[in-house]
RNA sequence: GUGGCUGUAGCUCACCAGGUAGAGCACCGGAUUGUGACUCCGGAGGUAGUGGGUUCAAGACCCAUCAGCCACCCCA
């Protein structure tokens, strides 16, 4: 065991998932820039007032999850808990926000939390953006794009999407005095989490997961009676949409998000496969936030995907990447590992789409095939002195099993193509 | 932040009423001279998370600490 390790609820992801992670972000790219999405990069640290304005000062993230800490000019700065403050300050800053826009961004966020299996202290999101279109047309393309994204990762099966509008900044207002007058006659029958909350952020108190605080939720006012005509009718609209879509959901009332700039339309995909951290990607419309920040108002909405949660539901369902070679080139002594060298250098100059990998270090032939075996390589490439005296080069194939050929040098540059065309047909 | 469980070779785990550790897999080498996978033989690898304590003696008991896991909480 060595000396260090890596600190709590910070994560190294080994080169056996990079794979994985390769191809979660690769369809991602993919996907999201079918849609005509661009990408954004921001800086990891920002203003701690940035967050704590967006996400709201009352918010858990806020009170007791950033990475807050004075730099050497005694500014307040946090590392990013998530990234759309980020992404709407950048936005703002340099005037992007003039028409409708749409980015994304993928990257390392930081919450300080007890980790578990899918809650790391520095954990990767995947998120996308929408600036400047007030229709629920918008809501329905990022919920579209989403399912495309699982479709192309093939766990369109196993999530769901939950949805729900918690209406305008002004409705919230009035159902929140609502419920709190209703909650506070049933205090003492509240969890004690519950009963701090009804001072903060009551609207949290709608989706707690105690059954004595759910029996009292089960009683209160709906949020639907609240509703603002506007939000109502945008989200009818937004169901029509999906509907339409044959894109199928879970209306769930009670579904409310932890970060303050939400309103109208409120999203979760879930999964029963991860635990108790269900929650694959959330969203949702924030209006208000562009013009919080000193932009012209403009209409907004987005999600964010927590990638180790998607990398550990592709791996419950076995879904594994890999990143074999093509070739693996073994050479029995020092003459055949020159001409073997520039052999190798040529190959991937004329046949860009194999992977070709060198034996170094020497070895028996027995021992360079057996790893040759081991790296998962389709075919061994063998230089040798007869090889070399006949100018050919013995190819033999090691997940099946037919007999080693020798190939001249026409014969393998045929053979090389078939494999090129094979190797990218698996990629597709 | 709260409660609980766990921590022994690279990995998965075992042993032991407390007497200084073992298996499978993986790794390395060999089974005649240029060839992997299967089989056989051999080898290397652990100050038992870390630090204290109890004891003649501790990986085994106690305490602390660190880390992981589960639930709460939180959210991605």
């Amino acid at each position: 065991m060595s000396q260090y390790r890596a600190v709590r609820g910070m994560v190294d992801v080994l080169p056996d998932e990079t794979p994985l992670w390769q191809m979660l972000e690769q369809t991602a790219r993919d996907v999201i820039g079918a849609h005509g999405y661009s990408e954004i990069r921001t800086p990891l640290v920002e203003r701690t007032d940035l967050f704590a304005r967006s996400i709201g000062e009352v918010t858990d993230i806020v009170e007791k999850e950033m990475y807050s800490f004075a730099d050497r000019n005694d500014e307040g700065l946090s590392l990013r808990p998530e990234g759309t403050a980020s992404t709407v300050r950048a936005m703002v800053q340099h005037n992007l926000i003039q028409s409708a826009q749409r980015v994304w961004y993928m990257g390392p966020m930081f919450r300080y939390e007890r980790p578990q299996k899918g809650r790391q202290r520095q954990f990767h999101q995947l998120g996308v953006e929408a600036f400047g279109v007030p229709t629920p047309d918008q809501d329905a393309e990022l919920l579209l794009l989403c399912r495309q994204w699982w479709r192309r990762l093939g766990i369109d099966d196993v999530v769901t999407l939950e949805l729900n509008t918690i209406g305008s900044a002004e409705s919230r207002h009035a159902y929140k005095q609502a419920l709190t007058a209703y909650l506070r006659q049933h205090v003492e029958s509240l969890d004690e989490d519950s009963q701090r909350r009804l001072a903060t952020n009551p609207l949290r108190i709608l989706d707690s997961k105690s059954a004595a605080t759910q029996n009292v939720v089960a009683g209160a006012p709906a949020m639907a009676r609240f509703l603002d005509d506007e939000s109502k009718a945008h989200h009818d609209q937004l169901c029509e949409l999906l509907g339409q879509a044959g894109l199928s959901f879970v209306a769930n009332p009670n579904l409310v998000r932890g970060l303050d700039y939400y309103n109208k339309t409120v999203f979760e995909w879930t999964t029963d496969r991860l635990g108790a951290q269900a929650t694959v990607c959330g969203g949702g419309r924030y209006d208000g936030m562009v013009g919080q920040f000193g932009g012209k108002a403009t209409p907004a909405a987005g999600f964010a995907a927590g990638l180790e949660r998607l990398v550990m539901l592709l791996q419950s369902l076995e879904v594994d990447a890999l990143d074999h070679p093509d070739l693996y080139v073994i050479s029995a002594d020092s003459n055949a590992l020159s001409q073997a060298m520039l052999e190798a250098d040529r190959i991937r100059t004329e046949f860009p789409g194999l992977r070709v990998v060198q034996h170094l270090g020497g070895a028996s032939l027995k021992s360079q095939f057996k790893r040759a075996d081991k790296s998962g390589a389709s075919w061994a490439m063998v230089y040798g002195p007869d090889e070399l005296a006949q100018g050919t080069v013995t190819v033999k194939p090691l997940r099946t099993n037919e007999e080693q050929t020798s190939l001249d040098r026409g014969a393998l540059n045929d053979f090389l193509h078939r494999l090129e065309r094979l190797a990218s047909d698996i990629e597709e």
